[in-house]
DNA sequence: GGACAGGTGCGGT
DNA sequence: ACCGCACCTGTC
């Protein structure tokens, strides 16, 4: 089966790396220097650039099109934040092409209680064990279980998916969502909802606000980890406890909060490597 | 073998 | 409210 093209989109502002290797999604693969396979759910697609245009081909045509955040200018928020400071400007002309996606919710909050405490390779290998575990059959491979499954599972299951320690946050978590309304958690605004998701066993501060940031599309949240404690001690003004970073940005950054954490993270965990390296 | 990387829960104050 | 430790696995 051939899939059909979905949409094409000029690369400046989409760069499909960038995009996909910021943190912010664990299910995709690189097929090829310049090809990318993505899933979401029972959805797939597979994204080609060529010449300064992404090509997406996917059966799911307007689901990816939400999904890559087609409809927002990044143009616009990439010049906004590169005024902001050097540092900003540095970290866009190095990230310029990432998007925050809009990933499912209940994806992402397992996706995110399994990468605390984690790397992102080992995190990649969990999500595809519990998928091809509990996850129905969808194109080229498995969907991300239902919910229903998800808490069917026993916990010691996802300990030997790799999960380790984690499978109990997962479970409970999982139980907890069985009778949960998540839509009234989506109505909410991001202050009230973050304390929601802090009450979800596995769930603290950072993760709290990825699940805001690329389950809720919520700009207005800022995840610290390591990354950007090294970020803020490296690059920003001094004196708050670890614990005050992440509010510090939120009143720096504003509604592109979340955008400008993609861009940091991305700059140090590459360039900023990179640097220190070439230094010595 | 042993250190380290990576956030959260929990028990202590 | 804050602090320190245990937690699981992979990698160097």
């Amino acid at each position: 089966m051939i899939l059909p093209l979905a949409f094409t989109y000029k690369s400046e502002y989409f760069n499909v790396r960038d995009t996909l290797e910021c943190g912010q999604i664990f299910r995709y693969q690189r097929l090829d220097e310049n090809i990318y396979a993505v899933r979401s759910l029972d959805k797939y697609a597979e994204l080609v650039t060529e010449k300064g245009v992404v090509k997406a081909y996917s059966e799911d045509k307007e689901y990816f099109r939400r999904f890559f955040d087609l409809e927002t200018d990044y143009s616009v928020k990439a010049e906004r934040v590169s005024a902001i400071s050097p540092v900003m400007r540095q970290a866009v002309a190095y990230g310029k092409g990432i998007r925050i996606l809009n990933q499912d919710l209940t994806e992402m909050i397992f996706s995110f209680i399994i990468s605390a405490n984690n790397n992102i390779k080992r995190i990649q290998k969990i999500i595809e064990r519990i998928c091809s575990e509990l996850g129905e059959d969808a194109y080229c491979g498995k969907a991300f279980p239902a919910l229903e499954r998800l808490a069917a599972c026993p916990a010691e299951r996802f300990a030997d998916m790799g999960a380790g320690y984690r499978d109990k946050y997962i479970a409970a978590t999982a139980q907890k969502l069985l009778n949960y309304d998540l839509n009234a958690l989506l109505q909410m605004d991001s202050v009230s909802a973050r304390k929601e998701l802090l009450t979800f066993l596995g769930v603290g501060p950072k993760v709290a606000d990825c699940i805001l940031l690329f389950g809720m599309h919520r700009g207005d949240v800022f995840p610290v980890d390591t990354w950007l404690k090294k970020v803020y001690h490296a690059y920003f003004e001094q004196g708050h406890r670890d614990s005050e970073i992440s509010s510090f940005f939120c009143n720096l950054f504003g509604e592109d909060a979340g955008l400008c954490q993609q861009y940091l993270f991305y700059f140090q965990r590459n360039y900023g490597q990179k640097l220190a390296n070439t230094v010595q």
